[in-house]
DNA sequence: TTTCGTTATGTTTTTAAAAGTATAACGCAA
DNA sequence: TTGCGTTATACTTTTAAAAACATAACGAAA
């Protein structure tokens, strides 16, 4: 595709995400969270992957949780590790599928922007 | 096209912007600014209508004249009115590119997304 | 029945962004 | 040559977001 955007290094840029009465839900953020959470178990191990506090990331997910009204993560306390964190099914669904929406996004860019 | 994503009204929203030096300097927001500066003649007048102060909606003009080292906005003070500002041919070669972009991308949105 | 690491929350502090205030400079027109 | 409405800019205040801090609750395992 040919670029009309005239004279500088113009790149463009943007982000998705998804709302449930006009609020965001789930963007590139909560998205990358909730995948690190799945992976490590952790609310707090993927909460140090990401360089933000714990309660950050809890409130995050507790958000998310809220705004869904049906839960992508479900954690308890104590026992063995000291407590644990999973995604449900439903939850891992839902970012499967907005990473399919993403990756489309990205072709979006990519054949409309300019590096 | 098909929504898959199953439960609850989701609804797919976003933006685009363009940068320069990984520096965000035109979005949807800046680009309503420049058409109404354009449409009135008048910082001052184009901030109301947003319902912006001036002061902003004049910081904002100067930072997009920064980001692209060539003015998208030219002003004057004194003189019949007290002032005048309007958009140098650049500039409005820039935002009709970047409203087709936006135009493009909420093709995309409605594509992918749902109410 | 104590230790441990995590989840779950509330409270406070810090930081950053936005809004507001103030004022000078300008040049046409009366 | 004064008044007017706007551009231009600095400075202060307010607001909102983020970070930091503190602490309780929990349950497996030792």
């Amino acid at each position: 595709m040919t670029q009309t955007m005239s004279i500088p290094p113009f790149k463009l840029n943007g982000r998705i995400w998804l709302e449930i009465d006009e609020e965001k839900v789930l963007g590139h953020g909560r998205v990358e969270l909730l995948e690190r959470i799945h992976e490590s178990g952790s609310i707090r191990q993927a909460a140090l992957q990401m360089k933000m506090s714990y309660k950050q990331a809890w409130d995050l997910v507790n958000h998310i949780n809220n705004g869904f009204k049906q839960p992508l993560v479900i954690s308890k306390r104590g026992g063995k590790g000291g407590g644990i964190a999973l995604l449900t099914p439903f939850g891992q669904e839902v970012i499967v599928e907005f990473k399919e929406l993403q990756q489309k996004f990205f072709r979006f860019l990519d054949e409309n922007g300019r590096k």
